[in-house]
DNA sequence: CCTACCGATCGGTAGG
DNA sequence: CCTACCGATCGGTAGG
């Protein structure tokens, strides 16, 4: 999508850090103070290197919009039956969500602190986002593999579901990020009972 | 559960209109002043009715875990089929989140900026939450009537889905709460394929 | 419920 | 990257 040059160290480590305590303490509650003692560096020190708070979160949101972006495209290019290229669609979100997982969380609940027109940009990427998933769940309604009375509502169904990962997912558990994104598209796409 | 007492009016009225902001802004990024006005007073008079912002921010989230495992508690009494006591259970829990979607949001998204020990006995009753949820659905495949390889993993996606409501609800939708709360049990139990 | 105010902390800058 | 600092704003209190 967007060709975003490569950061300088520092700065992807400012990044890096920023984003483990924007999840974890929230955008508005971490102080640039924090973040500078986090680094080892004084709270002016920073800004020879970013120009403000929110250009951080501006960077982590957009990024991260991206990656979800790039993800769905290559799972959906191939001629697949639409069931197939869903599934995929999943294990390429999920790989992004666990990838790093600080980051998507902040991407998740954390945009609203963006400033306009940032914040009406990135609202409109998520809904492209979400018009992506509702487009392809219709054409398997179409296609007469899948059954839902309404697209929409099942894109936001589905995406809710593999959303709430971040808040579970430790890289470190018995689960694999594609094991949990089969889990996932099996429960999602078949049901409990 | 809990047995709380009615609130003065103006006690009422302030945390209604903070709970509005708290959601719009986030819990941090909220300022007493901003929630003054709002009220049409000063700041300095908000504190003749409450003691501290957290004070606002603790009833909002702890008398919403108390709505949550009242709707539980009803919708699982009857000795029906399990799959029918967790249509109910979806149900109470979709009329919650639809009641008062304010309030639901900052229940699901602002509780970590309660502190201690306030944050870990929220935290405490949302596990215990969910382990209602597990064990009903543990029971359900106990009795064949439901299917997953892991019903932790099932119940928490099953509530991921159900919790993202308060970002799209709109009172004025053509949905109905108990309609949107059957088409999400349709989903959820029978799956899209 | 208001006026007047407290100390603390905020994001950010100037100058080196 | 630091020192020293800016004006603004924060949650909350005293006294009426």
């Amino acid at each position: 999508m967007s060709t975003t040059a490569p950061l300088r160290p520092r700065k992807a480590q400012i990044d890096r850090t920023a984003t483990a305590l924007f999840r974890a303490r929230g955008f508005a509650a971490t102080s640039m103070r924090e973040l500078a003692t986090a680094l080892g560096l004084e709270a002016g020190s920073l800004y020879s290197h970013i120009k403000s708070k929110e250009e951080i979160l501006h960077r982590v949101c957009f990024g991260l919009a991206d990656s979800f972006f790039a993800g769905f495209a290559a799972a959906t290019q191939e001629a697949a039956p639409v069931a197939a290229q869903l599934r995929q669609a999943i294990v390429a979100h999920v790989r992004v969500l666990t990838h790093d997982s600080a980051a998507s969380a902040v991407f998740l609940h954390e945009w609203r602190h963006l400033s306009e027109p940032a914040r009406s940009e990135f609202l409109a990427l998520r809904d492209r986002y979400e018009g992506a998933f509702r487009a392809l769940i219709a054409r398997g309604v179409a296609a007469g593999e899948l059954h839902t009375p309404d697209p929409a509502f099942a894109a936001l169904t589905l995406l809710a579901s593999l959303n709430w990962l971040p808040n579970w997912y430790r890289p470190e558990g018995k689960l694999s990020p594609d094991e949990i994104a089969h889990r996932l598209a099996e429960q999602l796409l078949s049901g409990l009972v």
